[in-house]
DNA sequence: CACATTATGTTATAACATATCAATATCCAA
DNA sequence: TTGGATATTGATATGTTATAACATAATGTG
C-alpha cells in the first residue's frame, strides 16, 4: 500500500495534478468534463475530506448552477465511473481520487471518523488474497469496496485518545 | 478465508444454530433477545440474503409489531453491534451473520449484484495486511467494511455470463 | 443543416435513517 | 414488594440520500 494523506501537503498542487489529469484523460478518451463535472471535482479536491451529494449541491446552487438533486449525482455519477472520484459507501459520500491508477484498480480507504479525512491507498495484495478465495468459490469478483474506519495520527493527537 | 454459503445446504439447521447461538449468547452476557429483536433475526436467517430495514418492518407490521421505522432500525442496531447481523454499506441493508466469532472479528462479505445473496468469509489474511500499513500510517482502525461485489456461481450459471 | 447522441433542467417521489418524547416493561436494591 | 433506575417499545415528525421520468438544450457527425 502506498498512500498521500494524513501529513500537511502543498495541497494546491494536488488540485491542479488532479485537475491537469482529469483534463488529459477526458481529451485523449473523448470524455466531456463539462463545466458542472470539472466543478464538482475542483469542490471535492478542496481538502482530501468526503462530501455528501447535497453538499455539493449546495455549493453548486450557490453558484448558479441547477438546484436539484440529479445535478449534483449526474456529475459525481460521471466522476466515479470514470474514476476521478470515489464514493466512500459507508458515509454516503465521494472524495476526489488523488492516484493515478488504471482504470480497475482495487483502492482501499482509510477513513477517519473524527474528522472524516480520506486516504486512498492501494490494496493489490488484499485483492491477491481475495481474489485466490473467490476463484475457490467461483464467485466472479466486478469490484471490492474496502473502506477502514478509524482514528487519523492528527485526530488521535488532538483527541488524546 | 471460510465460507457457508452458495451452495445447497439445509437451511433450516443454520437457522436454528443461528437462533440457539443468540440466545445463548444472550443470556450469558445478560442481553434481551426481546420478540421483535429474536423475530428480526429470523426474519434475516430466512435466507443468506440482504434485506432493507424496510422489508423487515413491513415483515414486522404483518405480524401486528410497530408499523415505523425506529421498530425496525432499533432491533437491527441491537443484532449488528452485538454481532448477530452485519450491515453491508453498498446495499444499505443487513444479513444475519452465520459465523460464530469474537466479537471484533473482521468479516469479508461477497455480495451478489444479480440475486443478492451474501456470503461471509473470514478475512483475517486482508486484516494482517492492513493493520501493518495502518499501523505504518499511524491510523488507528476501529472498524474493517470488505464488501467484494460481483456474481456468484449460480447466477453465473444462469446467467450465462 | 439534419440527425443522433449526450448532457442538463425540472418536478416529483422513492428509499433510507434518526430525533424526540411518552409509555411500558424489566431489573435490582432497599 | 415496592420503588426507582434503566432499557425497551410506541408514536409522530422530520431529516437525509437517491432516482424515475420527462422536457429541453448543447454537441458531434455525416
Amino acid at each position: 500500500m502506498t498512500q498521500t494523506g494524513f501529513d500537511s501537503h502543498d495541497h494546491s498542487r494536488c488540485i491542479h495534478s488532479a485537475i491537469d489529469a482529469a483534463e488529459a484523460r477526458c481529451a485523449e478518451e473523448k470524455l466531456r468534463l463539462t463545466p458542472v463535472r470539472k466543478r464538482v471535482l475542483e469542490i471535492l479536491l478542496e481538502d482530501h475530506r468526503a462530501q455528501g451529494a447535497y453538499d455539493i449541491l449546495a455549493r453548486l446552487t450557490e453558484e448558479g448552477h441547477g438546484a436539484q438533486p440529479p445535478i449534483a449525482y449526474r456529475a459525481l455519477d460521471f466522476l466515479v465511473s470514470h474514476g476521478f472520484a470515489h464514493r466512500i459507501e459507508q458515509l454516503n459520500a465521494y472524495v476526489a481520487c488523488t492516484h493515478v491508477h488504471s482504470t480497475d484498480h482495487a483502492p482501499a480507504f482509510l477513513i477517519c471518523r473524527a474528522c472524516s479525512s480520506v486516504v486512498e491507498a492501494g490494496a493489490q495484495k488484499v485483492e491477491a488474497t481475495i481474489g485466490t478465495e473467490a476463484k475457490r468459490l467461483g464467485f466472479q469478483i466486478e469490484r471490492t469496496v474496502l473502506e477502514i474506519e478509524g482514528v487519523c495520527p492528527r485526530c488521535l493527537e488532538t483527541d488524546s485518545q
